[in-house]
DNA sequence: TTTTGAGTTGTTCGA
DNA sequence: GTCGAACAACTCAAA
């Protein structure tokens, strides 16, 4: 065992059990000190959104409260992460600092620059994969090259060998010899100051302790009413781990582990619980990581260069209309203001919303990636850029451009009832399903007695699906057309 | 080496 | 009402 205390620099990684960089530092240091750095400044063009910052401020308080349990309190810094580290290094006199690594490309060259100084000063430098089943780096295809259809990449990596079990919490943490400063987690300023997060706080439990309890919560129904119900915004059928998996308070690993355990104990075959339609969920966040990995442009460009001639046509009012859910189309409505009001929103939902924004309004998704990171509490680059590109047609084995979702037989489909949007549109809580999706077709004399008056109690269709669908078409047709850089 | 078939999540149209 | 075809283009792997 070293004689110096080794440093573990917590990012998204916010948890103590199946923590790669904790669990060999506590094996390796005379001590651990814990370490959070904030500094947004070196996220690049993606720091954390106002959804985000409010999930990570209480994802800290609850790390730091299972840290203080355990004797070694979490010091919490701000500044640029070289300074900080070393700073701290300096009043700690730290042999080593350990992380897991990160995959966006801004952190990928910060980080790699942090490994290079730090060793230049002597420290002994580790980064683990904490976030992963696979690396990006191991999988390719035949050609050497990274996959850019997700069917045969995701079995690529099931065939190389199960990932590890997951590494139980350290038994005991040492903690430094001498206390060293903190700052107060309210002085990071990631709490809101006009207090929007009432329903996020009823609806969530953000920390390790919470993910333990979704995944329970989930793992009875993974393979039973999965399947069926994981489309139906009305019902509470989806694994809701995303935010846990983007801040690490779960990991993948954990969550096929528990899979696996749970699929053996019920005497479910391999096959079938692998290639179960969650057990895929965990392949297309993989796939996600993949791509941005490779291509790290995509963030802001298509994957697809062609689609850069693509004719979108930005509209600041529109976007506005969208963004604050008064499209006139119910569906539409109802995901954006859910969004709005819990941090989240049903997977088939944002298709359906991202479907709407990019083919029926023509706005760029880009403009729909940047409203989705600052408001959704799972807002993750990877799977933000995969969602949006393979909405808008233009990334890696998207969705065919002329795939373009209806609201209304979506609605009529996955919410018959028109149940979710009872809830989210509550001025068409009076109508009766058979017109909830289709307020604008609904005879006078069902609007009057349910409170409804199209245009003054709730909007009038923004476009027509008809004629916005084939304006979107024929833009299309002309991206292919046109021959061009 | 070349060819072939399949590929997360849909809609519309016409028979 | 139901059903198949059309709606693109390209990646990837198997034949």
């Amino acid at each position: 065992m070293s004689t110096t205390p080794y440093i573990v620099w917590f990012r998204l990684d916010l948890r103590l059990t199946d923590n790669p960089a904790l669990s060999a530092a506590s094996k390796a240091g005379a001590s651990v000190i814990p370490l959070f750095i904030w500094d947004p400044g070196e996220e690049g063009k993606w720091p954390p959104g106002a959804a985000s910052r409010w999930w990570l401020h209480q994802s800290l308080a609850s790390l730091q409260a299972e840290l203080a349990r355990r004797g070694t309190p979490l010091v919490i810094r701000s500044g640029p992460a070289l300074e900080t580290l070393r700073s701290l290094v300096h009043e700690s006199g730290a042999g080593a600092v350990y992380w897991n690594r990160r995959y966006e490309p801004a952190l990928i060259a910060r980080d790699q620059k942090v490994k290079e100084a730090l060793q230049q000063d002597g420290m002994q430098v580790q980064s683990f994969n904490g976030a992963l089943l696979r690396e990006p780096w191991e999988i390719r295809n035949k050609t050497g090259n990274p996959f850019q259809v997700f069917t045969p990449f995701w079995k690529t990596c099931l065939a190389g060998p199960d990932p590890l079990p997951p590494l139980p919490a350290p038994a005991t943490l040492r903690p430094p010899s001498s206390p060293l400063s903190s700052t107060p987690l309210a002085q990071l300023g990631l709490e809101p100051r006009i207090h929007w997060t009432a329903t996020m706080r009823q609806t969530w439990m953000p920390g390790e302790v919470g993910a333990a309890a979704e995944l329970k919560r989930f793992l009875s129904t993974a393979f039973t009413s999965y399947g069926d119900s994981r489309d139906r915004p009305d019902a509470n059928g989806t694994s809701r781990l995303s935010p846990f998996l983007h801040f690490g308070e779960i990991s993948p690993r954990q969550v096929f582990a528990a899979m696996k355990n749970h699929a053996e104990s019920a005497g479910l075959p391999a096959s079938e619980w692998r290639s179960s339609q969650f057990h895929t969920e965990l392949g297309w966040r993989e796939f996600a990581h993949h791509l941005l990995f490779h291509f790290p442009h995509t963030p802001d460009s298509p994957l697809r260069p062609e689609f850069q001639r693509f004719p979108w046509r930005s509209n600041p009012e529109w976007l506005k209309i969208w963004q604050r859910g008064m499209t006139g189309y119910p569906l539409v409505d109802a995901g954006m203001r859910q969004l709005w009001a819990t941090g989240w929103m049903h997977n088939r939902v944002r298709m359906v919303v991202a479907s709407f924004l990019v083919k029926n309004l023509l706005i760029p998704w880009q403009d729909g990636a940047a409203w989705f990171w600052d408001t959704l509490l799972d807002a993750d680059l990877a799977s933000n850029t995969l969602g949006w590109q393979w909405s808008a047609g233009c990334g890696a084995d998207a969705a065919p451009f002329f795939r373009i979702f209806n609201p209304v037989l979506q609605g009529e489909k996955f919410d018959p009832q028109g149940d979710y949007i009872r809830k989210w549109v509550p001025e068409l809580s009076r109508m009766p399903a058979r017109w909830i999706h289709r307020p604008w077709e609904a005879p006078r004399e069902i609007l009057g007695p349910c409170k409804v008056t199209m245009g003054s109690t709730y909007p009038e269709p923004l476009v027509t699906l008809f004629s916005s669908r084939e304006r979107a078409l024929d833009a299309y047709q002309k991206l292919k057309t046109s021959k061009g850089p």
